[in-house]
Formats: structure tokens, C-alpha cells, sequence
DNA sequence: TTGAAAGCGCTAACAC
DNA sequence: GTGTTAGCGCTTTCAA
């Protein structure tokens, strides 16, 4: 439906070459014949076949982004506020953003060759590494371009983004312990997502500095959805000695930690403090408003996009590991321990 | 870096052609032959150019999804719902995901004709459908594959799915009545989405048979974010003549409602009712838990697409307009009207 | 300053 | 059954 550059050709009695160079700004075509160019495809309404210049340039102007779900469906603010930033950033830079879902696993790998080996993008984003994260792996491996947000714990070398997940739950810690609260539970996030041992440890650390026992049992793994939260908490105050405070990995088992409690008729707050970790745009909007560790997840988004760009056009980054320091956002879901 | 056909034709000593068709599962090909490039391509890792299969096949085999963002960011569980199903269906089918953001307006449009226009994808999903939606003529005008989530009030054909919010205000409405409820408020969404004025005729209409009067102050307009919904409950608030009800457009305001609410000291659920509509995920996790009107986002973008991939596989959908009925999930942030 | 020709990688019509 | 040829729409040498 749409003229093709063959059709401006004949219109103007031109050759397809000449039509093309003047649309592109090639400075060798008469100034005159680039005008007449350029306003007959305004009039026809000329847009290029991507297809075409994809297959020719072998470049697709497109950046992928497979979001590793681990249910059926990855409704999570966090994975919209990354959806969001990297959407954002990438078409202000005028790339395409293909966005696919696949769970953690052998079908995983096969997606990101098929992504990749298509030449369907240009380069990807990574988010939540893994230990030994064979996505990382398969990309440094086939010098695919990609930017994660997210360190690693393999020796590669690659750009990412992340935030001090040890330093943010230390303030956490910090905090409540400031508050008098000397039980604490940490809920965690699955293991083998990097940025969940570095907040376990983290907790570990700070426990120790504040000289604070570590309970084992207060120790759960959760998968970082409200519903794990919930549960994790009704089994955490199943028993006869509770913590005061409970720390989760994120700020969705938070909110589950609160909506658990307040079932049972516990005071968030005062009876019992909770810390999330991520602050997303509801945690604000909880009740009571969520006490979290903050971290710019849109603002990283569009980092790491943006790298990422600056990546395929050909320049090396200034910085290819960007540590950021997060820092705690002090709600009313935390107070003073109770008095035993 | 991995094979292309031609590689694979010169490795088996074949043509190009016949390595083509073999792997497309063209009978014409001897068994045997068939199962020596199958296997060379294995092998060989050979992953088709998409670019080259889509000038040719003249068919991107993906969809696209334009956000509509009203601020800055699209942070909104009800888009990432929808992004879920889009996104699991299309992958599931075969499709790929191309989603973009754009605020409504000049640009909107052009956005339109490049994705349509360059080939980028077959098909589009259309959401949160306007009066006059200038998207839904561009689309009719140029004869471009979508289906909507959202009826329209132009007399045009399309394929759609829609949620009746006539019906499922009016069970908020009814809910509210029956519990005494006299002096309800409303809040909207903007003026211009078809779905918020046929939410807000729904509680017009449900209204006037409940012999219930509208207060003219007591119907404001939001943009659908939970600080939108906060920001309208202070100024409902703040006169001396206060509603005993609110029932918001979205969870979001709903959400915001309640924070606003109980930051004032009001207890929600028995001073002040609140009824959501959308019923996300984070509903059910909100203190108190809301009442909301249930509409299935992510089934929804799952039958939106797949009807789409009908429509895009020269299929006639057997329903091109589907009405689908809510339902009211009844929780904790509605109870009895206090007594004056 | 412009045009002819080639080719990106693939599929499809048509021979053989 | 298999190969030859052409062509999708574009960019890019290379000549003129």
C-alpha cells in the first residue's frame, strides 16, 4: 500500500539509487533534486521497508529483552518499570524494543539463539544474573553485544548496572536495629539469583555487626511474589517465638508479609515492623506505606539501555560497572520494638 | 557467525533451494535427503535471517503494541497484565512482541504509520480505546490487521473484546446500596476513554434505580494513578459533607483513595467504603483488601492476541465483538454505611 | 551528479 | 527430487 522508493523513482523520473542517497542525506546529490526527493516521499507518504534495510545493512535497529518469568505471567511492577525505561530510552534512540517472556531453563538458552542468530536484535538486555548465569555465558561466548543489569560471579567481562544489594539490606538491618528490634527474619529471594545471596548477605553481615543472632528458621526463600510472602509469613508466625521485624528480598514480599499479618490481627508497625527492598511505585501507596530500601529500577532501566546503544553505535563506555548506592526510604510499616 | 543456507547447501553438496525447502517440510524432497540437511543444520546451528524471510514472505510474524503513556513511564500492573498475555500468547504462536511507548496525540498517529507502513509487524493490538479514536480510523482507513481490548463509538467494524462497565459499575453500585449506602462518590477516569464514560453511565444509571442521588462535587475526574486517586480523595474529603462511598474507575485510584483516606484517620471498610475496578493482582494484597470489580486483563490479552493471529492466518473469528460480563469480588474495604 | 549492477539471505515458479 | 532463475526492497560499489 505504502510507495515503495521505485515508485518516487518513476514519479520523479529518477533512479532508485538517487532517490535513496538523497533520502539518506548523501551530500553527493544536487540540492535541487534532494528537495524534490524529499517532499514527493513526504507526499506519498514514503516509509522504508525495514525488512529491506535490515537484510541489506545487516543490522536490525532492535534490542531484545527476554524477561525470565517464573510463573505463567510476569505481572510485576518491577518488570514494568523496567519494561518502561528500557521502552523509553530505546525509542527516543530509535530502536525497536522486541520483548519476550521464556522461564529459567533449558528452552532459555535456545531463545537467546534464536534472538540473537536471526539477527532479529541488535543487542540485549539482561536482568536478575544468576550464579554461573549460562545466559551470560552464551552471549560473552558468542560476543553477542549486552548490557545487564546485574553483576556476575563468573570471570567475564561485561558491562552492567547494579545496585549494592549488601549495603542496601545493611541499612535495613541498621535501621531496625537502631529501633531496638533484635529478632529479625529475612525473607530471601531464590537462590540462584545473584542479587539474592548479596541481600542475604548483607543481612548476614549487618546481623553480625549489630551483634544480633541470626535464628535459621528465620531465614526463608521465597520467589518474590506477594503470595510467597504471604505463606512465608503464616509459617513464620506459626510458631511460639516471633521475630519483631522481618526484612524481604523485595518489596512484593512485603507487601505479602503485611497482608499475612494484618490477617492475623497484627499491628504492621507497631507489633511488627517489615523492610522491603526495591521501593516501587506502590510501596508508597501500602498500608501501612512500606518502609524499603530504594532503587532507581526506571532510571537503571534507561542506563543500561542507553549503554547498550552506545555499545552497538561503536563506542567503548566510560564506565563499563556501575555500582549504585541505594538508600532507605523510611515509612511508617517499621517502629520502635515492642516491649516484651 | 552461524551458517547460512547457503553453507549448509555447499556442505551436503545440495542447492540452496533444495536445503530450503527441506527444512521448510515441503514434501518434494526425498526422505533421505530431508533428513541429511536436518541434520546438518542442527549441526551447524543454523538459525534462519528473519530480515531475509520477511522481505520475501512480505510478513513480519510479529505483532505490535503501542502503550499509550499519559506520564513519563507506564508503570501500571494493568499494562504489565496485558504485556503478559500479549506477550505469552504471540511467543507461544510463534510472534514476536514489538511494544513501544508513545503519549496520545500528533505523534501517536505517526508512530502508527511507521510500524504499519514499514512492515515492521502484521498486526496490531489496540487498548484503552477513545472517543473518536484516531487510531481505530487509521487503522479501518488503511485496512491494517488489529484487534482491540475496547469498543468504540464509530460506526466502524473491528474485531474486539470488551469488559461491559455499564454492568459492572452497576454491581458496585448495588453492592454499596445494599449495604446502606446512600451518599456515594465516584471517581473517574479521563473523559475521553470510552470505557470511563461507560463505567460512569453505569453508575449514573444504577444510581437513579437505587433512587440514590448524584452530587455534582462528588464526581471527579482522575487520570487513573493511585496519586491521582489520592490527591481527589483529600479534596473530596476536605468539606464538611463527606460521601460514605467511593467507587474509583481503576484499582489504582482505589488504591490511592485509601491511602488518602486512612492518612486522614479514617478507617476504610467501616467509615469509608471503597470499591476498585480491574481487581489486579495487588488488590487482594491491600489493606484492607479491596473490594473490586473482577475483569480478567491477562485472559483478555490472551484472546485479543490469538484472535489477532486468526485474523493475521486468514481466519474469520467466529465473534468479532465479545462482550464479557464481570463480576464483583467482594473483600474487606466495603462494609455497612456508618450511621449518622 | 546520476545510473547500472550487484547482492544482502531467503522463497517460489518453473524447468529438468 | 532437485537445480536454475528471479525477485522481495533496499544500499552500495563502480562507471559514466
Amino acid at each position: 500500500m505504502p510507495p515503495r522508493l521505485k515508485e518516487i523513482a518513476a514519479r520523479l523520473d529518477l533512479s532508485v539509487t538517487t532517490v535513496s542517497r538523497a533520502l539518506a542525506g548523501y551530500p553527493d546529490v544536487a540540492e535541487k533534486t534532494r528537495q524534490r526527493v524529499v517532499q514527493a516521499a513526504q507526499e506519498m507518504g514514503y516509509v522504508p521497508n525495514v525488512a529491506a534495510q535490515r537484510l541489506q545493512q545487516k543490522r536490525a535497529n532492535a534490542i531484545g529483552f527476554i524477561i525470565p518469568t517464573f510463573g505463567p505471567r510476569f505481572s510485576d511492577p518491577f518488570f514494568s518499570e523496567l519494561i518502561a525505561g528500557i521502552g523509553n530510552e530505546a525509542g527516543r534512540q530509535g530502536y525497536d524494543l522486541l520483548i519476550s517472556t521464556v522461564p529459567p531453563g533449558e528452552r532459555e538458552i535456545e531463545m537467546y539463539r534464536q534472538q540473537t542468530f536471526s539477527h532479529r536484535v541488535d543487542g540485549m538486555i539482561l536482568v536478575r544474573t544468576r550464579h554461573q548465569d549460562p545466559r551470560i555465558a552464551f552471549l560473552v561466548e558468542n560476543n553477542f553485544p549486552f548490557v545487564a543489569f546485574g553483576g556476575s560471579d563468573q570471570n567475564l567481562d561485561f558491562p552492567f548496572v547494579d545496585v549494592d544489594g549488601v549495603y542496601g539490606t545493611r541499612l535495613a538491618v541498621e535501621h531496625l536495629a537502631h529501633l531496638g528490634h533484635r529478632h529479625i527474619a529475612y525473607l530471601s529471594g531464590p537462590d540462584n539469583l545473584l542479587f539474592s545471596t548479596l541481600r542475604r548477605q548483607g543481612f548476614a553481615e549487618a546481623m553480625a555487626d549489630q551483634d544480633l543472632i541470626v535464628e535459621k528458621q528465620w531465614i526463608l526463600e521465597g520467589d518474590l511474589t506477594e503470595s510467597s510472602g504471604h505463606a512465608l509469613t503464616k509459617q513464620l508466625l506459626n510458631g511460639t517465638d516471633h521475630p519483631t521485624a522481618v526484612i524481604a528480598a523485595n518489596d512484593l514480599m512485603a507487601m505479602g508479609v503485611m497482608a499475612a499479618a494484618q490477617a492475623l490481627g497484627i499491628q504492621i508497625g507497631q507489633e511488627l515492623s517489615v523492610v522491603g527492598f526495591d521501593d516501587i511505585p506502590l510501596a508508597a501507596y501500602a498500608n501501612p506505606p512500606l518502609t524499603t530500601v530504594h532503587q532507581p529500577i526506571y532510571r537503571i532501566a534507561t542506563m543500561v539501555t542507553s549503554m547498550l546503544i552506545q555499545v552497538l553505535n561503536g563506542h567503548t563506555l566510560a564506565e563499563r560497572k556501575k555500582w549504585l548506592q541505594p538508600n532507605l526510604v523510611v515509612r511508617q510499616s517499621t517502629g520502635p520494638a515492642p516491649a516484651f
